[in-house]
RNA sequence: CGGGACGUGGCGCAGUCUGGUAGCGCGCUUGACUGGGGGUCAAGAGGUCGCAGGUUCAAGUCCUGUCGUCCCGACCA
């Protein structure tokens, strides 16, 4: 492609909107343009990007044996009301009423497909004979974010990848998890991407039944928990903290429980600060509505309970913080100075709450708290519960080194599903003995904008975007000096003609501009290789090669330039192969 | 949904407090010079200051409302 004949434009100063460095550098390399608040149109240099990560993605899945379908965007929201999720998704799901003739029609845009897909399924699929299989699309998912932000990570309009297994067994759901799983690996290993699988939010099967993939990345949504001595990573949301059971006894020098004045002091910070001690020493009282029953959590002062786990360890379907009639009730106080002294309501406390010694917590009464608490006096555990965010410097659970956070892109989700959506939408098969069977299925998707997003994040430098070969819109830029001298032109046509030939994806600056301008334009583009024709490079008889990323260029004489980029990208090639696992 | 900020040529911004001829840099057009890391000079084009209403002799500037965008938080199968 020549640069005058396609549009790419590029923009010298950084985007007021933009504060991400994806999001600057990709409005910056004209990449992207936005239509609105989380909608963007993929330029020439955007899309093209975006189709090799497709391309990659869709031969990784040919490989694993997904095989390819494509569903609608539009779904009979009665397929939503069927598996419950219609309630689940809320205000994320996009739907509305079309009239059609004299009826009215519910429909949504689709924000995932397993509905749908199942559907399908529970069609076409009578007997063990036909399973199992792997499903897969490349669509535009569509959701109503809240609020979309950073640019193109979050948006509400994406193209997603979503593969869907259908198995007779455990057994078969395993083996299809850990295909994709593999393919996720070489999928992202392609892209260029530093990519760690963390352990997530796993639902009803527990175990390691669900895997996210993350990019590590100073603007990542997520927190990850990892240790860096051992491979253990893991979601936030489900991080175990390591921490060893303590005995629940009543320590020995206990203090006196004492109450204390605490006027308008409702916050952690607040009481320590009145009562001159560390947030450590403070037990933090929260009152959850567990299936509507409420029930008091309680966490050191320093740490962040974890719904997550304060559910899973009440065994809970829903889990919201109370609201304040609810808390006056249990309390008798306001909102700010509820403690387990006393207190109308079940106790549920982390492992590091009894290790408080002459603890200080609300008094459940306004104005107060009580210093010197102590359990098994003041008040009285059975168990106790890892309840509370892993936190920089826990104990890894799986060996001896310390937990730290670090923040990521979530790129792909692996996940086992089991029979939810069989179950509700009635796919099933007959085994050898005529016995119906939900089918047992598992999710798999990749946000494919995201792989540029996270590339564009977390690969560049001053200049400009540092793409990976196997991405790059263009793999070969060729920049002619000077447009208006005829044989540095020549050398150009006949090398972009030669190399375009051979298969190279090359793009052509020639355009009418000075150097110091195409230089600083092919830097923040970021192609990866860069040919440099000049009249004073052609009077030697050379012409100037150079990677991106590399300090300086090498001269080639002009005869071998073709071979050489040929040999080179090859090289390039065959380095970024070395680093995808088989 | 709670909190904050911002809407002025294509982009980045000043002007708003204290009402009185709409400005600067980049980009764009034309010409000349220049020609290896975002050139120089000259001459131009381009804006009903997000929108609506109000106050005023007079509104980019003050008031009310509204729409939009971004950031922090909540939410996120």
């Amino acid at each position: 492609m020549r640069w005058s004949q396609t549009l790419i434009p590029t923009i010298k100063e950084v985007p007021s909107d933009a504060e991400v460095p994806s999001h600057q550098l990709m409005l910056r390399a004209g990449l992207i343009r936005q239509l609105m608040a989380g909608a963007y149109t993929y330029l020439p240099l955007g899309y093209r990007a975006l189709r090799k990560a497709e391309a990659i993605v869709r031969q990784e899945m040919e490989r694993a044996g997904a095989i390819e379908i494509h569903m609608p965007a539009l779904q009979p929201i009665e397929l939503f009301e069927r598996t419950g999720r219609r309630e689940a998704f809320g205000n994320v799901l996009i739907n509305f009423d079309l009239k059609r003739g004299d009826r009215r029609v519910h429909l949504a845009l689709g924000p995932t497909h397993e509905e749908v897909v199942t559907d399908l399924v529970s069609k076409v699929v009578t007997t063990y004979k036909q399973l199992p299989f792997t499903l897969y699309q490349i669509q535009t998912k569509f959701r109503n974010e809240e609020r979309p932000r950073f640019g193109v990570l979050r948006t509400s309009e994406f193209l997603m990848k979503d593969a869907y297994s259908f198995s007779t067994s455990v057994e078969q759901l395993n083996d299809a998890y850990d295909a994709m799983y593999a393919a996720y690996c070489r999928i992202f290993a392609r892209c260029g991407l530093e990519y760690l699988p963390v352990e997530a939010e796993s639902g009803p099967i527990g175990g390691d039944a669900s895997h996210e993939f993350m990019v590590p990345a100073g603007n990542g949504e997520d927190t990850i928990v990892r240790c860096p001595k051992c491979s253990y990573a893991a979601n936030m949301e489900r991080a175990d903290t390591g921490r060893q059971l303590p005995a629940i006894g009543q320590p020995a020098d206990c203090a006196e429980l004492t109450k204390v004045d605490t006027p308008n002091a409702t916050s952690i910070e607040q009481v320590s600060r009145m009562l001159n001690c560390e947030p450590s020493q403070l037990v933090k009282t929260l009152i959850y509505s567990a299936d509507g029953k409420p029930t008091a959590v309680l966490v050191r002062g320093d740490h962040e309970a974890n719904e997550g786990k304060v559910r899973r360890a009440l065994g809970a379907a829903s889990l919201e913080l109370a609201d304040e009639d609810t808390i006056r009730e249990v309390t008798g106080a306001p909102v700010g100075f509820a403690g387990p002294v006393g207190i109308k309501c079940p106790i549920i406390a982390d492992h590091d709450v009894p290790q408080i010694v002459n603890a200080v917590t609300g008094a459940n009464a306004a104005d107060a708290h009580y210093t010197g608490v102590n359990v098994g006096r003041d008040y009285q555990l059975d168990t106790t519960f890892d309840l509370r965010d892993a936190d920089n410097g826990d104990p890894c659970p799986r060996c001896d080194g310390t937990l730290e956070h670090v923040h990521g892109i979530e790129v792909g989700h692996v996940f086992k599903l089991g029979t939810k959506y069989s179950k509700s939408l009635d796919a099933v098969y007959i085994d050898e003995k005529e016995d119906r069977h939900p089918i047992i299925m598992g999710c798999y998707g990749i946000g494919v904008n995201r792989i540029i997003a996270s590339l564009c994040e977390t690969r560049y430098d001053d200049n400009g975007i540092v793409w990976p070969l196997s991405i790059a819109p263009y793999e070969l830029l060729i920049i002619p000096l000077n447009i208006e001298d005829e044989e540095v032109m020549s050398v150009a046509n006949r090398c972009y003609d030669e190399l375009t030939a051979a298969g190279v994806d090359v793009l052509l600056d020639d355009r009418k501009a000075r150097p110091g301008f195409k230089f600083k334009d092919a830097d923040l583009i970021g192609i990866p290789l860069r040919l440099v024709i000049g009249g004073k490079g052609l009077q030697e008889g050379q012409v100037e090669l150079k990677w991106r990323w590399a300090d300086g260029p090498d001269k080639v004489p002009v005869d071998s330039a073709v071979s050489e980029v040929l040999s080179q990208l090859d090289a390039q090639r065959k380095a970024e192969a070395e680093k995808v696992p088989q």
